[in-house]
DNA sequence: ACCTGAACACCGTTCAAGT
DNA sequence: ACCTGAACACCGTTCAAGT
């Protein structure tokens, strides 16, 4: 399956130059823009960017990469100061904010963390932990799966994608699914670190 | 706004060729065949599709009417006889089912709702009055908006397409989005009839 | 091994010609 | 007033020729 033959010197800097050009033409037409633009703006053939990233799919999930580790990582760090809770909903909130930055881009989020990338196995893989965290604690019901969070998240930043004014409306949507995720006994007490909310 | 001039006997007639071809096509194929085979299946040149239909949107919200027409008819008939929470249920779910049927469809959900379609326009009606009756009822909090349901149906329906088995996984879902509108307080009486639940 | 871009296929949309 | 379909524009994808 992985093919790990190191590429040739400059195979290696055509596809760095695809990976920014991508980037760039990604977030500003969305993710639904012309391959040719890419490969125009990364100064090489079609035919070359064809041979690195053989569907828009994988070149999606390529360029991806990156702002899907860093979103890993920032959960990661920050989780230890948090509730269990806290820090799904903080995850949450990021994930629909990167999927947002690539217009057209939500649809696809399901099939993107299954993309095998690094970025995505490892948000992929720090959700899991947030949410067993959390059913662990008694926060979220047990019947909740990762791909569940997935749907909310897809919602949440389709609905994003379209509103005026996205950033309350994405607070109020995840608001919403986490209250419909916390068991009825009542909630988690909230006892872990707050630097005086409001 | 409202062109209410009528159209020539063939060229009405044309226009429903047209929808019935829509209808079978879009099922087929999914809401993004292609407009030439619509037409084609309809025995009409290309250009009286988009004299009809100007847009993809308008032709699938024109073909899509008579089926919420239908949902929305259902629903006021059945209403009556369930809880206010137990209606919007049902309703949730018959708008998943509904979105189901052409693939690809989930994503313009809200868009079509605000088609003006007589169907459209019928559902949407129908659910602002379900969810205002809960509401009413105290089995939804208030601050609970028609578009936020749009938004769960839509999620719902984007993870049933791709979903192996899509029943149980819509329950599932519609069952985790309405707890979450549940207010803290506990559960609604369920006191309306009941045909023996499970 | 890799790159290039012309060539092919396909689709959406328009509009001049026809009834 | 309406219909038709050729024509145009655009895009994804392949592959023969070249380094």
């Amino acid at each position: 399956m992985a093919d790990d033959t190191p590429l040739r010197a400059d195979a290696q800097r055509n596809r760095q130059r695809l990976l920014a050009a991508a980037e760039e033409v990604f977030v500003e037409r969305g993710a639904d823009a012309s391959m040719e633009d890419v490969a125009k703006r990364a100064g090489v053939g079609i035919g070359t960017l064809y041979r690195r990233f053989p569907t828009r799919e994988a070149l999606l999930a390529a360029a991806y990469s990156e702002r899907f580790l860093r979103l890993a990582a920032d959960s990661q760090a920050r989780s230890a100061a948090l509730t269990p809770l806290a820090a799904l909903r903080a995850y949450l909130h990021d994930l629909v904010v990167q999927t947002t930055v690539y217009r057209g881009l939500a649809t696809s989020l399901g099939a993107m963390l299954q993309s095998g990338t690094p970025g995505c196995d490892a948000t992929s893989k720090e959700g899991r932990r947030l949410l067993r965290s959390a059913q662990t604690a008694g926060a979220v019901r047990r019947d909740v799966t990762f791909d569940d969070l997935v749907v909310v998240a897809t919602a949440t930043s389709l609905a994003t994608e379209h509103a005026r004014s996205p950033k309350p409306r994405t607070e109020h949507l995840i608001g919403l699914f986490l209250d419909g995720i916390c068991p009825r006994g009542g909630r988690e007490v909230e006892a872990a670190p707050r630097t005086r909310g409001h």
